[in-house]
DNA sequence: GGATGGTCTGACCAGTAGTCATGGACAATA
DNA sequence: TATTGTCCATGACTACTGGTCAGACCATCC
């Protein structure tokens, strides 16, 4: 990117470039807020460096269009995310299936807290032109900010995960499903009307996951994950209406 | 609107009905390929007028806004497309999944013949609006255009899907997972870049779609496929196609 | 012919992303 | 302290778009 790492000047050009740093951080700040509640295209540059105290053309001179500047904040929202294995220690030893549990199930409270970086990235998945969702995917393949690829490993080493298919394909199967899913969820009460399903109870939350999970295991799952004498657990089969 | 259907009025306001929908026909026929070419936001209502050769006012009267014009323009592709269930007979009776199969091999070559429909609903799921997406959404969701609770319950009722899920969620597991794929497939000649898996070889495609029968049928298959002739089926490992 | 109602028009408006010449802040130098 | 040069902030400005609307236009109906 910059060179300055090859100039050791100590405190001149390091402390303007902090500055100016410091600058674009604030920006990128201010916008994702305004992103997330908004949408990219309602959302007015005006109207950020307004609430910044700066002058409009500021913001352009450090990210060049609109484009770029969504394209920072939906950096910024993704690599704050954590990814897959950074789980404590205990989920991780139950391993693979019970990792994707406490990722859904934490999602859900956290979204409460802050949800400005998850509506940021989900208007980067949905809600923008197709131009932009090429550089966003791009940026996803290249830097694979969750570590999906290392998580499905785990799941293939720890012998979780069938081994039949192309490891990239369940990866895929598993991001498909899982982002899905997962919007179904968390839009269900930040964003009625969003996704598919509509009539959802909010306390059947707990149920739906354990059904997505059990999908996701028959499909993805090693083939024979229970055949050892286990103590027969009754499997309720209230399921059926 | 109108009132014209109260009145029996054989040929008058009836004739003047059929022009104006014949008009609207037209637009949207234009204004469809500009979607497809442009995108959603690059499209230009003055250049569908322009070649249409009516005023861009004209546009307005008859769609309101731009949105409404695209929301028609992607009703207009999703409906021409054939519902699930729309097979040769022969496939039907080979079941669930090889009409899955048939449908997979059968959009790659119709989308060459012409992919304006497919990339007008591309970017309806990707590239707009969250708000329109909300109302596509409810467009699909009450229409169900390609009839997808049927095809699940046709499924169901042959025995080829597991009963110990709701059937409704079975059914949103096969729309993610189907769109997702179909969209890494078809993007793939069409827009290369567009979604994650950007390596595939095209020749590799049949395998690909086998690979993706068979996560989907461990996924939302019903349990033992093929345990009924054999006396005792020692747990067979491997999947059957 | 004249009245009536809907349709088309294109000039017009409001508002936004993006540009750029200007000027100021600040650091390095003398 | 004065000078100089670099970078950045500024806000007036442009280009262009979706959207509006009063009136022209036109087919139909008395």
């Amino acid at each position: 990117m910059s060179s300055s790492l090859t100039h050791s000047q100590p405190s001149a050009s390091e402390s303007v470039r902090a500055r100016s740093e410091a600058k674009r951080a604030r920006i990128v700040d201010v916008a994702m807020r305004h992103f997330a509640e908004q949408g990219y295209h309602q959302a007015r540059v005006q109207d950020m460096a307004a609430e910044l105290g700066i002058a409009k053309g500021s913001v352009f001179q450090h990210f060049g269009s609109k484009e770029r500047l969504f394209l920072a904040a939906y950096k910024r929202a993704v690599t704050s995310f954590p990814g897959w294995l950074d789980v404590p220690g205990e989920t991780r030893e139950q391993g693979f299936f019970a990792t994707v549990r406490y990722w859904l199930l934490r999602t859900v409270d956290t979204l409460r807290e802050d949800w400005v970086p998850y509506r940021v990235a989900l208007i980067g998945n949905y809600g923008t032109d197709l131009g932009l969702k090429r550089q966003i995917n791009r940026f996803l393949v290249n830097e694979d900010p969750y570590r999906l690829a290392a998580f499905v490993k785990f799941g293939v080493d720890r012998g979780e995960l069938r081994r039949d298919v192309d490891q990239d394909f369940v990866a895929s199967f598993l991001d498909w499903t899982w982002e899905r899913f997962q919007d179904a969820l968390l839009t269900e009460e930040l964003d009625p009307g969003l996704f598919r399903r509509h009539g959802g109870r909010p306390e059947r939350t707990e149920a739906r996951i354990e059904e997505f999970l059990r999908l996701l295991r028959s499909a993805i799952g090693a083939p024979q994950p229970l055949a050892p004498p286990k103590a027969a657990p009754k499997k309720a089969r209230q399921a059926r209406r």
